[in-house]
DNA sequence: GATTGACTTGGGGTCAACTCCAAGTGTTAA
DNA sequence: TTAACACTTGGAGTTGACCCCAAGTCAATC
């Protein structure tokens, strides 16, 4: 596949599949004869992953270093399951809190709906 | 309660309080004779309710706009009303996905224990 | 055989959201 | 009364994550 074609499949721009490739986000991707990458469907698994961490606000940064872990084989195992821990640990932090700010915000909406009577005592701190 | 209270108390630097404050996601805080910022409880109210919502992700442009709004008073309350909604509405559609990311890093970490037997065929798409 | 179109690289630019800094003022403590 | 301290402002700088552009290559078409 042309980077086009996976650009488009995952909805990313082709700059940034270059990007991601450049910084090792992704591992190199293989060339045809001219230069121009031909991304395998490994590839386009990298890409996805790549695309699915990014989207829940893992760091590039880590994201670096897990690829590159990844490439060295299975002696790292360990320090990438570590990692993973790490991120999931942070990430299920992230989803509680937006939990509770969501809750939130449907409370606020109830309050607006029901006439936002903002004179009720028991509302009156939470007008924001 | 000073500046440099506040900053303390919601974990926030003065400089973004400051920044908060300059660019109206939280309402202009009243000074003392020097010019000195004093929070009061409502000005509080207004900072945690933005660290909270900037926690969640919801961009400050959204958030000025939901500010000025309230500074605008009572014909506003179905507009503001909307935007809440609309922001709910994204918070949630992000916290579903990142659901999402958060099992498949579960996943990921459980087959790094079970030995990570990279060599079954069907978890052969899954290394990444 | 010249144009078109998809790709390449390297490097500078942009955007959101802070973060830091210099220069200044006013209160408190020695 | 001078030093230390907490704050002020305006504006420049930083960070993370892309995004864009110029200049060039190559293959295919007109």
């Amino acid at each position: 596949m042309t980077i086009t074609e996976v650009a488009k499949l995952y909805d990313l721009s082709a700059d940034t599949l270059r990007y991601y490739e450049r910084i090792g986000i992704i591992p190199n991707v293989n060339r045809n004869p001219n230069g121009i990458r031909n991304y395998t469907e490994n590839d386009c698994g990298w890409v996805e992953f790549a695309k699915c961490m990014r989207n829940a606000g893992l760091p590039v940064e880590v994201l670096i270093e897990y690829v590159a872990l990844f490439q060295k084989g299975d002696d790292t195992v360990e320090a990438r399951k570590e990692i993973l821990i790490e991120q999931r640990d942070k990430l299920k932090e992230r989803i509680e809190e937006m939990q509770k700010t969501l809750q939130r915000l449907n409370y606020k909406i109830e309050n607006y709906e029901n006439g936002f009577r903002q004179a009720e005592a028991n509302l009156k701190l939470d007008n924001k």
